[in-house]
DNA sequence: CCTACCGATCGGTAGG
DNA sequence: CCTACCGATCGGTAGG
Protein backbone atom coordinates (compact mmCIF):
# COMPACT_ATOMS: atom_id res chain seq x y z
CA UNK A 1 0.00 0.00 0.00
CA UNK A 2 2.81 2.32 0.73
CA UNK A 3 3.19 4.00 -2.27
CA UNK A 4 6.72 5.28 -2.92
CA UNK A 5 7.39 9.20 -2.70
CA UNK A 6 8.60 10.81 -5.70
CA UNK A 7 12.17 11.68 -6.27
CA UNK A 8 12.30 15.39 -7.28
CA UNK A 9 13.58 14.44 -10.42
CA UNK A 10 16.39 17.60 -11.77
CA UNK A 11 15.48 17.30 -15.36
CA UNK A 12 11.82 18.23 -13.91
CA UNK A 13 9.28 17.42 -17.01
CA UNK A 14 9.57 13.19 -17.04
CA UNK A 15 9.40 11.84 -13.43
CA UNK A 16 10.60 8.27 -13.18
CA UNK A 17 7.18 6.26 -13.05
CA UNK A 18 7.39 4.41 -9.91
CA UNK A 19 8.43 0.56 -9.88
CA UNK A 20 4.81 -0.07 -8.53
CA UNK A 21 2.48 1.44 -11.33
CA UNK A 22 4.92 -0.10 -13.83
CA UNK A 23 5.21 -4.05 -11.91
CA UNK A 24 1.01 -3.57 -11.69
CA UNK A 25 0.38 -2.55 -15.04
CA UNK A 26 2.67 -5.65 -16.18
CA UNK A 27 0.68 -8.25 -14.07
CA UNK A 28 -2.62 -6.47 -15.57
CA UNK A 29 -2.04 -6.59 -18.89
CA UNK A 30 -0.71 -9.90 -18.83
CA UNK A 31 -3.74 -11.02 -17.68
CA UNK A 32 -6.34 -9.13 -19.56
CA UNK A 33 -4.62 -7.37 -22.13
CA UNK A 34 -3.80 -3.86 -22.70
CA UNK A 35 -7.25 -2.48 -23.96
CA UNK A 36 -9.57 -3.87 -21.43
CA UNK A 37 -7.72 -2.87 -18.38
CA UNK A 38 -8.67 0.44 -17.73
CA UNK A 39 -7.04 3.43 -15.92
CA UNK A 40 -8.80 2.80 -12.81
CA UNK A 41 -8.16 -0.41 -12.86
CA UNK A 42 -4.75 -0.32 -12.40
CA UNK A 43 -5.20 2.87 -9.93
CA UNK A 44 -6.75 0.56 -7.75
CA UNK A 45 -3.91 -1.90 -8.20
CA UNK A 46 -2.05 0.53 -7.12
CA UNK A 47 -3.39 1.74 -4.70
CA UNK A 48 -4.37 5.58 -5.13
CA UNK A 49 -7.11 7.30 -6.99
CA UNK A 50 -7.14 7.42 -11.11
CA UNK A 51 -6.59 10.72 -11.23
CA UNK A 52 -3.51 10.48 -9.40
CA UNK A 53 -1.77 8.35 -12.23
CA UNK A 54 -1.01 11.34 -14.14
CA UNK A 55 1.20 13.27 -11.96
CA UNK A 56 3.82 9.82 -12.52
CA UNK A 57 2.78 9.19 -15.93
CA UNK A 58 1.73 10.98 -19.47
CA UNK A 59 -0.68 8.21 -20.97
CA UNK A 60 -1.46 5.29 -20.59
CA UNK A 61 0.22 4.39 -23.82
CA UNK A 62 3.60 5.40 -22.12
CA UNK A 63 3.14 2.58 -19.53
CA UNK A 64 2.68 0.00 -22.27
CA UNK A 65 5.76 1.43 -24.35
CA UNK A 66 7.65 1.35 -21.40
CA UNK A 67 7.33 -2.40 -20.61
CA UNK A 68 7.59 -3.58 -24.52
CA UNK A 69 10.75 -1.30 -25.17
CA UNK A 70 12.61 -2.39 -21.46
CA UNK A 71 10.83 -6.16 -22.33
CA UNK A 72 12.45 -6.16 -25.98
CA UNK A 73 15.54 -4.91 -24.83
CA UNK A 74 16.05 -7.12 -22.10
CA UNK A 75 15.98 -9.90 -25.16
CA UNK A 76 18.24 -8.40 -27.24
CA UNK A 77 20.81 -7.45 -24.91
CA UNK A 78 21.07 -10.81 -23.09
CA UNK A 79 21.13 -12.95 -26.41
CA UNK A 80 23.48 -10.79 -28.19
CA UNK A 81 26.08 -10.65 -25.10
CA UNK A 82 25.46 -14.32 -24.87
CA UNK A 83 26.22 -15.76 -28.32
CA UNK A 84 29.64 -14.07 -29.22
CA UNK A 85 30.35 -14.13 -32.70
CA UNK A 86 33.99 -16.02 -32.09
CA UNK A 87 31.99 -19.11 -30.74
CA UNK A 88 31.24 -22.02 -33.06
CA UNK A 89 27.81 -21.42 -34.22
CA UNK A 90 25.66 -24.22 -33.31
CA UNK A 91 27.00 -23.37 -29.81
CA UNK A 92 26.22 -20.10 -30.12
CA UNK A 93 22.67 -20.86 -31.28
CA UNK A 94 22.27 -23.08 -27.57
CA UNK A 95 23.70 -19.99 -25.94
CA UNK A 96 21.24 -17.64 -27.19
CA UNK A 97 18.15 -19.96 -26.74
CA UNK A 98 19.43 -20.27 -23.27
CA UNK A 99 20.12 -16.61 -22.98
CA UNK A 100 16.45 -15.97 -24.16
CA UNK A 101 14.24 -18.95 -21.75
CA UNK A 102 16.93 -17.20 -18.60
CA UNK A 103 15.15 -13.97 -19.96
CA UNK A 104 12.28 -15.45 -20.17
CA UNK A 105 11.66 -17.26 -16.82
CA UNK A 106 13.13 -14.05 -14.73
CA UNK A 107 10.29 -12.05 -16.73
CA UNK A 108 7.09 -14.14 -18.00
CA UNK A 109 4.44 -11.95 -17.79
CA UNK A 110 6.38 -9.02 -19.06
CA UNK A 111 7.45 -11.36 -21.96
CA UNK A 112 3.89 -11.63 -22.89
CA UNK A 113 3.00 -7.93 -23.16
CA UNK A 114 6.02 -7.51 -25.44
CA UNK A 115 5.38 -9.60 -27.46
CA UNK A 116 1.44 -9.41 -27.04
CA UNK A 117 0.44 -6.32 -27.26
CA UNK A 118 2.97 -4.08 -29.01
CA UNK A 119 0.56 -3.35 -31.94
CA UNK A 120 -1.73 -1.43 -29.59
CA UNK A 121 0.95 1.48 -29.77
CA UNK A 122 0.45 4.49 -31.61
CA UNK A 123 2.18 5.08 -34.87
CA UNK A 124 5.28 6.88 -33.86
CA UNK A 125 6.06 3.69 -30.58
CA UNK A 126 5.33 0.83 -32.94
CA UNK A 127 7.46 1.96 -35.35
CA UNK A 128 10.65 2.22 -32.39
CA UNK A 129 9.11 -1.07 -31.30
CA UNK A 130 9.43 -2.78 -35.00
CA UNK A 131 13.37 -2.14 -35.31
CA UNK A 132 13.92 -3.29 -31.81
CA UNK A 133 12.08 -6.79 -32.92
CA UNK A 134 14.24 -6.57 -35.84
CA UNK A 135 16.74 -6.60 -34.07
CA UNK A 136 16.44 -9.45 -32.12
CA UNK A 137 15.59 -11.29 -35.55
CA UNK A 138 19.25 -10.19 -37.14
CA UNK A 139 20.88 -12.05 -34.31
CA UNK A 140 19.51 -15.16 -35.01
CA UNK A 141 19.99 -14.48 -38.74
CA UNK A 142 23.55 -13.97 -38.56
CA UNK A 143 24.08 -16.92 -35.97
CA UNK A 144 22.72 -18.84 -38.87
CA UNK A 145 24.01 -17.18 -41.84
CA UNK A 146 27.43 -17.76 -39.59
CA UNK A 147 27.10 -21.72 -39.50
CA UNK A 148 26.13 -21.95 -43.27
CA UNK A 149 28.83 -20.21 -44.30
CA UNK A 150 31.41 -22.38 -41.98
CA UNK A 151 29.69 -25.32 -42.90
CA UNK A 152 28.40 -26.28 -40.05
CA UNK A 153 24.66 -25.91 -40.88
CA UNK A 154 22.99 -27.35 -44.06
CA UNK A 155 22.20 -24.85 -46.83
CA UNK A 156 18.44 -24.66 -46.09
CA UNK A 157 16.09 -23.93 -49.21
CA UNK A 158 14.10 -21.52 -47.38
CA UNK A 159 16.18 -20.04 -44.76
CA UNK A 160 13.60 -17.18 -44.13
CA UNK A 161 11.22 -20.13 -42.86
CA UNK A 162 13.49 -21.80 -41.14
CA UNK A 163 14.46 -19.06 -39.11
CA UNK A 164 10.46 -17.58 -38.85
CA UNK A 165 10.51 -21.63 -37.22
CA UNK A 166 12.85 -21.06 -34.41
CA UNK A 167 11.63 -17.50 -33.46
CA UNK A 168 8.13 -18.63 -33.46
CA UNK A 169 8.86 -21.68 -31.12
CA UNK A 170 10.99 -18.72 -29.11
CA UNK A 171 7.81 -16.02 -28.95
CA UNK A 172 5.43 -19.03 -28.30
CA UNK A 173 7.71 -20.22 -25.05
CA UNK A 174 5.39 -17.45 -22.57
CA UNK A 175 2.23 -19.52 -22.96
CA UNK A 176 3.60 -22.16 -21.66
CA UNK A 177 6.72 -22.14 -19.52
CA UNK A 178 5.54 -20.89 -16.19
CA UNK A 179 7.39 -20.11 -13.55
CA UNK A 180 5.30 -23.33 -11.45
CA UNK A 181 7.25 -25.95 -13.22
CA UNK A 182 10.15 -28.30 -12.12
CA UNK A 183 12.15 -27.98 -15.50
CA UNK A 184 14.66 -25.24 -15.41
CA UNK A 185 15.08 -22.36 -18.33
CA UNK A 186 18.62 -24.15 -19.43
CA UNK A 187 16.53 -27.60 -19.89
CA UNK A 188 13.80 -26.38 -22.01
CA UNK A 189 16.54 -24.21 -24.23
CA UNK A 190 18.13 -26.90 -24.48
CA UNK A 191 15.48 -29.09 -25.58
CA UNK A 192 14.48 -26.60 -28.17
CA UNK A 193 18.22 -25.96 -29.31
CA UNK A 194 18.37 -29.79 -29.60
CA UNK A 195 14.77 -30.25 -31.54
CA UNK A 196 16.33 -27.67 -34.01
CA UNK A 197 19.59 -28.48 -34.57
CA UNK A 198 19.39 -32.25 -35.15
CA UNK A 199 15.80 -32.47 -35.91
CA UNK A 200 13.43 -35.54 -34.94
CA UNK A 201 14.67 -38.40 -37.08
CA UNK A 202 16.37 -41.20 -35.48
CA UNK A 203 19.85 -41.18 -35.96
CA UNK A 204 20.84 -43.36 -39.25
CA UNK A 205 17.28 -43.64 -39.99
CA UNK A 206 16.89 -41.24 -43.16
CA UNK A 207 13.29 -39.84 -44.64
CA UNK A 208 10.73 -42.19 -45.28
CA UNK A 209 11.16 -40.63 -48.98
CA UNK A 210 14.71 -41.32 -48.86
CA UNK A 211 14.09 -44.68 -48.16
CA UNK A 212 11.94 -45.36 -50.73
CA UNK A 213 14.60 -44.39 -53.08
CA UNK A 214 17.28 -47.02 -52.13
CA UNK B 1 -22.59 -27.05 -20.21
CA UNK B 2 -25.13 -25.84 -22.74
CA UNK B 3 -22.85 -25.15 -26.17
CA UNK B 4 -23.84 -22.46 -28.36
CA UNK B 5 -25.01 -23.77 -31.32
CA UNK B 6 -26.31 -22.03 -34.37
CA UNK B 7 -27.14 -24.55 -36.75
CA UNK B 8 -31.27 -24.50 -35.87
CA UNK B 9 -32.47 -24.95 -39.07
CA UNK B 10 -36.48 -24.66 -38.69
CA UNK B 11 -38.25 -22.38 -36.83
CA UNK B 12 -35.33 -20.87 -35.38
CA UNK B 13 -35.81 -17.73 -33.48
CA UNK B 14 -31.57 -16.68 -34.37
CA UNK B 15 -31.17 -16.63 -37.91
CA UNK B 16 -28.03 -17.72 -39.34
CA UNK B 17 -25.18 -14.66 -39.15
CA UNK B 18 -24.93 -12.99 -42.02
CA UNK B 19 -21.62 -13.72 -44.08
CA UNK B 20 -21.10 -10.10 -44.33
CA UNK B 21 -21.36 -9.65 -40.48
CA UNK B 22 -18.71 -12.27 -39.99
CA UNK B 23 -16.43 -11.32 -42.89
CA UNK B 24 -16.05 -7.65 -41.74
CA UNK B 25 -15.58 -8.92 -38.39
CA UNK B 26 -13.00 -11.26 -39.33
CA UNK B 27 -11.26 -8.15 -41.25
CA UNK B 28 -11.86 -6.05 -37.89
CA UNK B 29 -10.55 -8.16 -34.92
CA UNK B 30 -7.35 -9.16 -36.72
CA UNK B 31 -6.30 -5.65 -37.83
CA UNK B 32 -7.01 -4.01 -34.33
CA UNK B 33 -7.86 -6.21 -31.80
CA UNK B 34 -11.33 -7.91 -30.65
CA UNK B 35 -11.55 -5.12 -27.73
CA UNK B 36 -10.93 -1.94 -29.69
CA UNK B 37 -13.45 -2.70 -32.39
CA UNK B 38 -16.42 -1.02 -31.69
CA UNK B 39 -20.16 -2.30 -32.63
CA UNK B 40 -20.29 0.98 -34.75
CA UNK B 41 -17.18 -0.02 -36.75
CA UNK B 42 -18.23 -3.01 -37.42
CA UNK B 43 -21.93 -1.72 -38.12
CA UNK B 44 -20.28 0.91 -40.66
CA UNK B 45 -18.01 -1.79 -42.24
CA UNK B 46 -21.12 -3.84 -42.98
CA UNK B 47 -23.14 -0.96 -44.15
CA UNK B 48 -26.12 -1.31 -41.64
CA UNK B 49 -27.09 1.00 -38.36
CA UNK B 50 -25.23 0.07 -35.23
CA UNK B 51 -28.72 -0.97 -33.38
CA UNK B 52 -29.56 -3.19 -36.56
CA UNK B 53 -26.68 -5.69 -35.75
CA UNK B 54 -28.22 -7.16 -33.32
CA UNK B 55 -31.32 -8.28 -35.30
CA UNK B 56 -28.47 -10.83 -36.36
CA UNK B 57 -26.64 -11.43 -33.47
CA UNK B 58 -26.81 -12.22 -29.68
CA UNK B 59 -23.53 -10.25 -28.48
CA UNK B 60 -20.41 -9.06 -29.60
CA UNK B 61 -18.97 -12.33 -27.84
CA UNK B 62 -20.87 -14.47 -30.40
CA UNK B 63 -19.38 -12.99 -33.25
CA UNK B 64 -16.17 -13.55 -31.98
CA UNK B 65 -16.60 -17.63 -30.87
CA UNK B 66 -18.51 -18.06 -34.17
CA UNK B 67 -15.02 -17.17 -35.67
CA UNK B 68 -12.63 -18.58 -33.10
CA UNK B 69 -14.51 -21.90 -33.13
CA UNK B 70 -14.65 -22.27 -36.81
CA UNK B 71 -11.56 -21.28 -36.72
CA UNK B 72 -10.19 -23.72 -35.18
CA UNK B 73 -11.90 -27.01 -36.08
CA UNK B 74 -11.20 -25.89 -39.43
CA UNK B 75 -7.41 -26.76 -38.71
CA UNK B 76 -8.46 -30.03 -36.53
CA UNK B 77 -10.55 -31.79 -39.35
CA UNK B 78 -7.87 -30.68 -42.18
CA UNK B 79 -5.05 -31.57 -40.49
CA UNK B 80 -6.55 -35.52 -38.63
CA UNK B 81 -7.65 -35.94 -41.96
CA UNK B 82 -4.21 -35.34 -43.87
CA UNK B 83 -2.30 -37.40 -41.41
CA UNK B 84 -4.06 -40.60 -40.97
CA UNK B 85 -2.71 -43.35 -38.93
CA UNK B 86 -1.59 -45.64 -41.17
CA UNK B 87 1.06 -43.53 -42.77
CA UNK B 88 4.70 -43.42 -41.55
CA UNK B 89 5.00 -40.84 -38.73
CA UNK B 90 7.43 -38.91 -40.61
CA UNK B 91 5.18 -38.26 -43.51
CA UNK B 92 2.00 -38.09 -41.51
CA UNK B 93 4.14 -34.86 -39.69
CA UNK B 94 4.94 -33.50 -43.01
CA UNK B 95 1.09 -33.84 -44.36
CA UNK B 96 -0.12 -32.62 -41.19
CA UNK B 97 1.88 -29.11 -41.03
CA UNK B 98 1.23 -29.30 -45.19
CA UNK B 99 -2.46 -29.47 -44.36
CA UNK B 100 -2.02 -26.53 -41.07
CA UNK B 101 -0.03 -24.13 -43.92
CA UNK B 102 -3.29 -24.89 -47.07
CA UNK B 103 -5.69 -23.89 -44.16
CA UNK B 104 -3.66 -20.55 -43.09
CA UNK B 105 -3.49 -19.48 -47.02
CA UNK B 106 -6.60 -19.60 -47.14
CA UNK B 107 -7.94 -18.29 -43.98
CA UNK B 108 -4.73 -15.75 -42.89
CA UNK B 109 -7.24 -13.33 -40.97
CA UNK B 110 -9.09 -15.77 -39.71
CA UNK B 111 -6.07 -17.67 -37.95
CA UNK B 112 -5.12 -14.59 -36.40
CA UNK B 113 -8.14 -13.66 -34.74
CA UNK B 114 -8.42 -17.40 -33.47
CA UNK B 115 -4.66 -17.81 -32.14
CA UNK B 116 -4.78 -14.83 -31.11
CA UNK B 117 -7.89 -13.03 -29.46
CA UNK B 118 -9.63 -16.52 -28.00
CA UNK B 119 -8.60 -15.26 -24.71
CA UNK B 120 -11.02 -12.42 -24.70
CA UNK B 121 -14.13 -14.83 -24.51
CA UNK B 122 -16.18 -15.15 -21.47
CA UNK B 123 -15.49 -18.19 -19.47
CA UNK B 124 -17.90 -20.39 -20.33
CA UNK B 125 -16.89 -20.16 -24.59
CA UNK B 126 -13.22 -19.76 -23.48
CA UNK B 127 -13.43 -23.38 -21.88
CA UNK B 128 -14.89 -25.01 -25.01
CA UNK B 129 -12.14 -23.70 -27.31
CA UNK B 130 -9.24 -24.86 -24.76
CA UNK B 131 -11.22 -28.13 -25.24
CA UNK B 132 -11.02 -27.96 -29.49
CA UNK B 133 -7.00 -26.54 -28.85
CA UNK B 134 -6.47 -29.45 -26.97
CA UNK B 135 -7.30 -31.80 -29.89
CA UNK B 136 -5.70 -29.76 -32.12
CA UNK B 137 -2.08 -30.02 -30.28
CA UNK B 138 -2.88 -33.94 -29.42
CA UNK B 139 -2.56 -34.86 -33.26
CA UNK B 140 0.60 -33.55 -33.08
CA UNK B 141 1.42 -35.90 -29.67
CA UNK B 142 0.25 -38.67 -31.35
CA UNK B 143 2.32 -38.21 -34.21
CA UNK B 144 4.75 -38.46 -32.61
CA UNK B 145 4.58 -40.95 -29.97
CA UNK B 146 3.65 -43.43 -32.54
CA UNK B 147 7.20 -41.95 -34.65
CA UNK B 148 8.67 -42.96 -31.32
CA UNK B 149 7.67 -46.39 -30.40
CA UNK B 150 8.23 -46.87 -34.26
CA UNK B 151 11.98 -45.99 -33.77
CA UNK B 152 11.17 -43.31 -36.76
CA UNK B 153 12.03 -40.49 -34.49
CA UNK B 154 14.67 -40.38 -31.65
CA UNK B 155 13.42 -40.23 -28.39
CA UNK B 156 13.66 -36.68 -27.42
CA UNK B 157 14.41 -35.71 -23.76
CA UNK B 158 11.38 -33.59 -23.23
CA UNK B 159 8.89 -34.59 -25.66
CA UNK B 160 6.61 -31.83 -24.44
CA UNK B 161 8.91 -28.82 -24.96
CA UNK B 162 10.20 -30.25 -28.26
CA UNK B 163 6.24 -30.57 -29.61
CA UNK B 164 5.26 -26.98 -28.13
CA UNK B 165 8.16 -25.98 -30.20
CA UNK B 166 6.40 -27.23 -33.68
CA UNK B 167 3.20 -26.25 -32.03
CA UNK B 168 4.57 -22.66 -30.94
CA UNK B 169 6.04 -22.29 -35.02
CA UNK B 170 3.01 -22.78 -36.40
CA UNK B 171 0.96 -20.65 -34.12
CA UNK B 172 3.66 -17.95 -35.28
CA UNK B 173 3.06 -18.32 -39.40
CA UNK B 174 -0.09 -15.87 -39.65
CA UNK B 175 2.57 -13.30 -38.53
CA UNK B 176 4.84 -13.93 -41.44
CA UNK B 177 2.64 -15.71 -44.08
CA UNK B 178 1.03 -13.45 -46.43
CA UNK B 179 -0.76 -13.98 -49.17
CA UNK B 180 0.90 -12.11 -51.54
CA UNK B 181 4.20 -13.75 -51.05
CA UNK B 182 5.29 -15.94 -53.82
CA UNK B 183 6.03 -18.98 -52.16
CA UNK B 184 3.35 -21.93 -51.59
CA UNK B 185 2.09 -22.91 -48.86
CA UNK B 186 3.65 -26.97 -49.75
CA UNK B 187 6.93 -24.86 -49.67
CA UNK B 188 6.69 -23.21 -46.53
CA UNK B 189 5.07 -26.15 -44.89
CA UNK B 190 8.17 -28.25 -46.39
CA UNK B 191 11.13 -25.89 -45.30
CA UNK B 192 9.29 -25.86 -41.24
CA UNK B 193 9.05 -29.44 -41.58
CA UNK B 194 12.23 -29.95 -42.72
CA UNK B 195 13.78 -28.06 -40.13
CA UNK B 196 11.84 -30.03 -37.28
CA UNK B 197 12.92 -33.72 -38.80
CA UNK B 198 16.26 -33.22 -39.55
CA UNK B 199 17.40 -29.83 -37.76
CA UNK B 200 20.11 -27.14 -38.82
CA UNK B 201 23.29 -29.49 -38.80
CA UNK B 202 25.34 -30.40 -41.75
CA UNK B 203 25.44 -33.82 -42.04
CA UNK B 204 27.61 -36.03 -40.61
CA UNK B 205 28.73 -32.90 -39.19
CA UNK B 206 27.68 -33.53 -35.34
CA UNK B 207 27.46 -30.70 -32.57
CA UNK B 208 30.57 -28.68 -31.61
CA UNK B 209 30.02 -30.30 -27.88
CA UNK B 210 30.30 -34.04 -29.82
CA UNK B 211 33.24 -32.89 -31.82
CA UNK B 212 35.67 -32.25 -29.33
CA UNK B 213 34.92 -35.49 -27.44
CA UNK B 214 36.11 -36.86 -30.39
C1' DC C 1 -33.33 -2.38 -40.83
C1' DC C 2 -33.94 2.64 -38.62
C1' DT C 3 -34.10 6.37 -35.00
C1' DA C 4 -33.45 7.44 -30.54
C1' DC C 5 -31.66 6.53 -26.46
C1' DC C 6 -30.07 3.81 -21.89
C1' DG C 7 -26.54 3.51 -18.08
C1' DA C 8 -21.83 2.51 -17.64
C1' DT C 9 -17.33 3.37 -18.39
C1' DC C 10 -13.47 5.24 -20.91
C1' DG C 11 -8.76 8.27 -20.76
C1' DG C 12 -7.65 12.34 -19.04
C1' DT C 13 -7.90 17.24 -16.69
C1' DA C 14 -8.75 21.18 -13.21
C1' DG C 15 -7.75 22.92 -9.10
C1' DG C 16 -6.55 22.37 -5.05
C1' DC D 1 -2.12 12.56 -4.05
C1' DC D 2 -7.48 13.84 -3.70
C1' DT D 3 -12.21 15.29 -5.25
C1' DA D 4 -14.91 16.35 -8.86
C1' DC D 5 -15.76 16.32 -13.32
C1' DC D 6 -15.19 16.59 -18.77
C1' DG D 7 -16.71 14.86 -23.47
C1' DA D 8 -16.60 10.67 -25.91
C1' DT D 9 -17.71 6.23 -26.58
C1' DC D 10 -19.03 1.64 -25.12
C1' DG D 11 -22.50 -2.69 -25.79
C1' DG D 12 -27.02 -3.12 -26.10
C1' DT D 13 -32.36 -2.07 -26.13
C1' DA D 14 -37.14 -0.02 -27.27
C1' DG D 15 -40.36 0.57 -30.48
C1' DG D 16 -41.49 1.05 -34.55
Amino acid sequence: MAVPRNSRSTSARRPVVPDVIVQEAIHLFAEHGYPVVGMRDLSKAVGIQSGSLYSHIDSKETVLMLIVEQGITRYVDAISAAATPDLPPDIRLRLAVRAHMTVLAGSIEQTKVTFGQWHYLGPENRARVVELRQRYEDIFLEIAQDGIRQGVFRKVPHLKATLLTLIGALNFTPEWYSSSKPESPEQMADAITDAMLNGLMAPHAGTSAARRKR
